[in-house]
DNA sequence: ACAAAAGTGTTGCCCTTACACCCATGC
DNA sequence: GCATGGGTGTAAGGGCAACACTTTTGT
C-alpha cells in the first residue's frame, strides 16, 4: 500500500502523513518542590525555549522505547517507570506541520535526579518547580497541566507518593509530597496511620539527624510496590 | 522541514512516517448483554474479518473528529460521547506497515442502537456480545479488552452505567448492567440506595408492565450527568 | 392460588475525621 | 532551657455490607 524508497530519494506516499513524536513529563520531588524535567531546545522551532524532552518516533520503534530513548539522549536519565498519559494531536500544535504526540508520565526518585545532562538537540536540561514554570514551547504547558492532574489522581488513590523521594525518607517528607502535589494540608496523625496501614512502606533502624529531634527513616518494600503499580488505577 | 507536494506526485518526506488511525470501541447494553459495535471489513488486509470501526486520520483533522467521522461513515452512528482510551503503536500490529492507532471508547444508549448501517469499506455493522466475540482483525481483541477494563473502572466509581440503557429504565435493568459489566452479583437494596443517593437519576411517574409486578421507570437528569462526566475519573 | 419479579429498613462494623500533648535533639 | 519538628491515641460519625419479607401483577 505504501512503498518505502531508499533514503536517498526520500519516502513518497500516496497520502500525506503526520509526524509522530513522544514527549515525557518526568516528575520528582526535591527541596520541598514538585519538579518537572525540561530541556532548552537547541533547534528551531522554539530554539532557546524550554520544552519537554521528547522527539520523533522511529519507523520501527515501540512507542515506549522511543520515549525511553529520547529521555536518555536528551537528559541522560535512563530506565524510568513510564505510563502513557494521552495523545495530543490538534492540527497546528506544531509549526512544522501535523505532529501528533504521545505523551508519557514518569516518576523519578530524588536520588536519581543528579544524573541529568544535556544532550542531542537539548542545550540544557533542568528540573523546574511545577508551580513556577518558564514559558514553554508548543502546547507543553497544557501537557504538563494534564500530567499534574494525573499525578494528583494517582496520589489520591495510592500510596505511591514515595516514588518521588529518595530511597530512604521520613514520614514528614512523604507528607510534604502529598501536601504539595494535592495542594492541601493533611493531618499528621491520620496521614501516618493511613500510609503505614497500606503496608507498602517499612520502618528502618536508621534515623536522620537534623536541626531538631531526629526522624525515623522509612523505605518501600519493592515487592509491595510492584503489586501497587500492577493494579493501576487508570488502565 | 517537510514540504508537501501536490497529490499528483504523492507526498515525499525525508524520513519515513508512520500512518495514524483512530479506532472506536462503542458499548451498549441490550437484551442482558454488554455489546460492542463491530464492522466486517470490506478490504484487505483482513477483508471479511470483524474489526472495530475506524480508519485513517486526515492530515488536518482533529483526532476526535476523525473518530466521529469514521464512526458515522462506517456505521451511521453520530455524535456519541467519546473518550480517548489509549494509543497502540507496536510495530507490525498492522501488515500494511507502521500504523499507530489512537483508540477511543464511547457509550451509546440502547435506544440509539438501531440506527446502525454498514457504509464505506464496511460490509456489515453489528453489535456483538463482548463475552462472545468473533475472531478479530489486527490487535482489536486486545483493544477491546482494554476498553472493557476502562468501562469497569468507570462503573465502579461512578453512577454512569445508565448511559448504556435507553432513556427510561428500571432499577433492575440498571443493576443488571452493573452485574454484567463488573461480573459480580450485587445486593438489590444496597444497590438501589446507592444509585438513588447519587442524585443523578430520578423517578418518573411511569411504570413498565411485563410478566409480573410492574416496575417503576427512571430517567437521568441531564444536568447531573454533565457534572458527573466533567469530573472524569481518569483525566 | 401461585409463580415471579418489585420493592423496602435495620444493624453492626470499619474507616475516616477531628483533635492536643509529650519527646528528643540542636543551639 | 528553649525552640523546633518528631511522634503518638481516642472518640464520634458516616458509609458500606449483610440480611428476609411483603407487594403487585400475570397466568
Amino acid at each position: 500500500m505504501s512503498p518505502e524508497q531508499p533514503p536517498s530519494a526520500g519516502y513518497t506516499y500516496k497520502y500525506p502523513r503526520p509526524m509522530i513524536t513522544v514527549d515525557l513529563v518526568l516528575f520528582t520531588f526535591v527541596q520541598q518542590e514538585l519538579r518537572v524535567l525540561l530541556i532548552e531546545r537547541g533547534r528551531e522551532p522554539f530554539a532557546g525555549t524550554w520544552a519537554l524532552p521528547g522527539g520523533f518516533v522511529e519507523i520501527d520503534e515501540e512507542l515506549e522505547v522511543a520515549a525511553q530513548r529520547e529521555l536518555w539522549e536528551e537528559t541522560g536519565v535512563a530506565k524510568v517507570y513510564l505510563e502513557q498519559l494521552y495523545t495530543f494531536g490538534t492540527p497546528h500544535r506544531d509549526p512544522r506541520g501535523r505532529v501528533i504526540t504521545v505523551a508519557y508520565v514518569g516518576i523519578v526518585g530524588a536520588d536519581e535526579t543528579h544524573v541529568i545532562r544535556a544532550g542531542d538537540d537539548a542545550r540544557k536540561a533542568q528540573w523546574y518547580n511545577v508551580y513556577a514554570l518558564p514559558p514553554l514551547a508548543f502546547d507543553h504547558g497544557h501537557i504538563i497541566d494534564y500530567a499534574v492532574q494525573r499525578l494528583r489522581y494517582k496520589l489520591e488513590y495510592t500510596a505511591l507518593g514515595f516514588l518521588l523521594l529518595p530511597e530512604l525518607f521520613t514520614l514528614s517528607e512523604l507528607q510534604q509530597v502529598y501536601e504539595i502535589v494535592l495542594q492541601e494540608k493533611l493531618d499528621k496523625r491520620n496521614f501516618r496511620r493511613k500510609v503505614l496501614s497500606q503496608g507498602i512502606i517499612e520502618k528502618t533502624e536508621q534515623l536522620r539527624y537534623g536541626d531538631h529531634r531526629p526522624a525515623r527513616l522509612y523505605r518501600f518494600s519493592a515487592a509491595a510496590i510492584e503489586l501497587e503499580k500492577a493494579r493501576r488505577r487508570f488502565p
